[in-house]
DNA sequence: GAAACGTGGGC
DNA sequence: TGCCCAAGTTT
């Protein structure tokens, strides 16, 4: 168990003479202390991991739902998406029959919308070419809407204990510190995907999935904890005093500015009108306040955005409630909301005589239901609540 | 195949 | 405050 620590940043050595150095007995070595750690330190308490104590069995259908919520988010974030998701729609058969409208009110606030949208297809998928149950096959699982080959490996892995290797954003975290490669992203994988292999404990696959990710999570994470680490002398990364540039990090896109209006049509019995979003794009399929691209790319001069500036710009009485600042992953976005004052007749006329298809007069509470992207149901809450109208109605 | 796709937390 | 990051998949 003495070549790991012979591996070096530069000047990477042809990765098969790497998988040769590696010796079985380096591997039970890294397997053994792995599955110790994990032991002391894992998360044992995953709701979606069964409970020993209790008696619990394996259901893969929280090991599914946990996999789709946990894609690109951290296991603090979803644990209470989880229990809520899980007592709303206990079954895939619950889920198949439930309305998009009320997955995506459960997703409300965890982002990246899609997934619950294919994951709600999907549940559909199942129940009628698989009766529900989710097959020990990596090719129907792969099928399944929003599930990619990391999730299917671990569904396989977690869910059925068998030898399929993960290489989710932990697992390529360790594996290039430990081998100290530098690559960009997809050459990256494609080179760490026999390391993965080779690691992974064949005995105990669901144990040691768990247990490099939670190994990957809380100790070798982004700012590791090298000092508390058992691998020091085998991480090329650490002796080398690379850990952290490794993995290296991709070189930043300049992130973009949009600038909208929002606008709070606003009538004597409390209505306003909400836009149920298009599929694509962001907050795909949620409802949201009329808007009004003011500054962007893609400028386009929908039907709704003509009605929507003349409405901004023929209202004297607009208010202007409040600005907002909402950060996306690749953009920034900048908002107004403007309050319009207006008679119920003259949105309704307004909604039928543009044809505003995906529109809805709804009330305040009932806009509340809705699913919404988060900026916005923290405006409509603080609306509700009168919060914002008390100071500037 | 690069870009799109959310949000909350760390610093 | 502003920027970076986190259990990826889809188009």
């Amino acid at each position: 168990m003495n070549n790991l620590n012979t591996l070096h940043l530069e000047d990477l050595p042809q990765d098969e003479t790497l998988l040769q150095q590696i010796t079985q007995k380096q591997v039970l070595y890294f397997q053994e202390h792995l599955l110790e750690w994990f032991e002391r330190e894992g998360r044992h308490d995953l709701p979606w991991k069964p409970q020993a104590q209790f008696s619990e069995k394996i259901n893969l259908y929280r090991i599914w739902i946990s996999e789709i919520m946990l894609q690109q988010t951290q296991v603090v974030t979803v644990l209470p998406y989880f229990e809520r998701f899980m007592a709303a729609f206990p079954t895939p058969e619950d889920l198949a029959k439930a309305s998009e409208e009320e997955v995506l009110k459960l997703w409300q606030g965890l982002g990246y919308y899609s997934r619950a949208r294919n994951l709600h297809a999907a549940s559909k998928q199942l129940v009628l070419e698989f009766n529900g149950i989710i097959p020990p096959d990596f090719e129907a699982i792969r099928r399944l809407k929003g599930i990619g080959d990391t999730t299917a490996n671990a569904i396989l892995a977690q869910g059925f204990n068998l030898p399929f290797a993960i290489l989710d954003g932990n697992v390529r975290r360790v594996l290039t510190r430990i081998t100290g490669m530098m690559a960009p992203r997809k050459e990256l994988d494609k080179r760490l995907k026999p390391f993965s292999e080779t690691f992974l404990c064949r005995q105990n696959p669901a144990d040691y999935t768990q247990a490099i990710m939670d190994f990957g999570a809380t100790l070798c994470k982004l700012k590791p904890l090298c000092e508390r680490c058992f691998l020091q002398q085998y991480c090329s990364a650490f002796i080398h005093e690379k850990v952290a540039e490794i993995p290296a990090k991709p070189i930043k896109k300049k992130n973009p500015t949009e600038s909208v209006a929002l606008i709070l049509y606003w009538t004597e019995t409390n209505q306003i009108l909400l836009e149920k979003r298009p599929t694509k794009g962001i907050w795909g399929n949620l409802y949201s306040l009329p808007e009004l691209l003011l500054q962007g790319k893609d400028q386009k001069s929908t039907s709704s955005a003509i009605i929507h500036e003349k409405t901004l710009n023929d209202f004297p009485h607009k208010k202007q409630l409040a600005n907002i600042r909402h950060q996306f992953t690749h953009y920034t976005l900048e908002a107004s909301l403007f309050k319009i004052p207006v008679s119920d007749e003259y949105l309704k006329a307004l909604i039928s005589s543009q044809n505003l298809k995906n529109y809805r007069m709804v009330t305040v509470n009932d806009a509340l239901l809705l699913p919404k992207p988060q900026p916005i149901a923290e405006l409509l809450n603080q609306i509700a609540t009168n919060s914002l109208a008390q100071t500037l109605w």
